[in-house]
DNA sequence: ATCCCAGACTCGTCTAGAGGAGTCAAGTGC
DNA sequence: GCACTTGACTCCTCTAGACGAGTCTGGGAT
């Protein structure tokens, strides 16, 4: 497959290195660069097109920003194949699944042929932000328990979580421990009674934060979702809060609304 | 308030521009940099690290990708300032609402205070693509209605959607007019027989097209929600999918999951 | 008082270099 | 055969300029 890209248009007023990245990105939609293929390097289009150096590194970086391409230091640029992505249905914390003695990532993540794993496992007891207060319906003088970890797929890391529970419902249970056993925080909930009715979740997209980026090796150009559910129970407590940051390159939400 | 940078480490590896974009990152994190303040310009950055134009432009630019500031041509750079973002809740669409004679869009942003309008409508007749085919349970061959039009609140576009409707139920019909009359498609829809059931809503989050920058004006560093919704009636057929971009800082996508 | 324009200041694009560091493969020496 | 060195190639960081174009303000002409 030989890439043949076209000359600069003088005519045009669109600045050179923004051309220059319509024509590799065209390239990249028309699949003659393929997922995975080395983008020409920066020598080569400088010759090609007859333009400094920093000219074609705006060009490229452009389209680093858009999330299409890679570069490897020393290796070069390549374009960006996308992971295979896992898709959260809605009923994914439907008792059914947590019955099953497994926590739901642990679950999905095995039906879909991958290999989970979680680290960075790390629990307090701290004051309740006044975010958190509000949704847990405390003030910012309760203690809540925060359970923070990340999730791996083969070894890739893919989101972070941070739950907040009720220091008075969760403190001293297995819910304290790194390992909460069977099914999960929710599987522990239910059993001390506090049947689950509902989850409330609220989805922003935004670009990552820097710690982010380090903690799920984020491609540039990669936004991520970032979801906080509330778990409500029957009686209509809200008992945990859930902040949970993903790659939204891993992902794809679904969910199912009612017409009626 | 008067905004005082740190100095270069010089033993640090870490690279000099790099360097200066975490001092602004930080000062606009703790609010010394106020959203809608100006950044010190290039010059001022050039004589306060003594580097070259080139680095501060790097620096400014990683601030940029990740949606922390706008540069405006000839005026300076400016720290962002969110507009209002604008709730999805999970039931937007429920028949309640739509009985009241407004289409969803409309009748949430006038909630809000917002002044909707909708424009660039385009009503067109196309052969189904194999992804629309597959949602709708229709083969390539067959024919779709296809509704493309933008959303605007106050004048700036929030959203774009596009509706593909079998052409053997929505051809001809008022969904095919660029005014679908009180309660908007879905109304026409049950009207006509399709009562609802209910919508499979996905999405995904990634950074814009070149043409989603242009046509929801979008600043660089934001990313769009792209969300596909199937609409299916109570017979378990889907009579519509509808696939929106939508600028991810005016949204904040809520859903509601059972827990049984 | 108003209008217009020049100049200062801003960011945008581009050139032409420099040295550094990571990657890879071919060739060298053992 | 194996380990190591070397060099070519890659991207990364940075310098020091040039010109262009949009914005704003103050001063001069009307």
């Amino acid at each position: 497959m030989e890439l043949t890209l076209p000359g600069l248009d003088p005519t045009s007023d669109r600045p050179v290195f923004k051309q220059i990245a319509d024509h590799l990105r065209e390239a990249i939609e028309r699949k003659d660069l393929a997922p995975g293929a080395k983008v020409p390097s920066e020598a080569t289009l400088m010759t090609h097109y007859g333009v400094a150096r920093m000219t074609v590194r705006s060009a490229l970086q452009l389209l680093q920003g858009e999330g299409l391409t890679v570069a490897e230091h020393g290796r070069g640029v390549f374009v960006r194949s996308r992971p295979p992505v896992r898709r959260l249905a809605s009923d994914r914390f439907a008792r059914r699944h947590r019955d099953r003695g497994k926590a739901a990532f642990i679950a999905e993540t095995e039906e879909a042929g991958g290999k989970p794993s979680v680290d960075s496992i790390q629990i307090s007891e701290a004051d309740a932000s006044s975010d958190v207060a509000k949704r847990l319906g405390l003030t910012t003088r309760d203690k809540v328990l925060v359970r923070s970890r990340r999730y791996l797929i083969n070894g890739h890391p893919v989101e972070t979580a941070v739950s907040y529970l009720p220091a008075a419902i969760a403190g001293g249970t297995r819910i304290a421990e790194p390992d909460t056993g069977p099914g999960g925080i929710y599987a522990r909930l239910e059993e001390m009674g506090y049947r689950l009715d509902h989850f409330d979740e609220e989805i922003k997209a935004r670009m990552p934060l820097r710690e982010e980026v380090k903690a799920l090796r984020l491609a540039p150009g990669t936004p991520v979702f970032h979801l906080v559910r509330t778990a409500f129970a029957e009686d209509g407590m809200a008992v945990e809060v859930c902040d949970t940051v993903m790659s939204s390159d891993a992902y794809v939400l679904s969910y199912q609304l009612p017409a009626r």
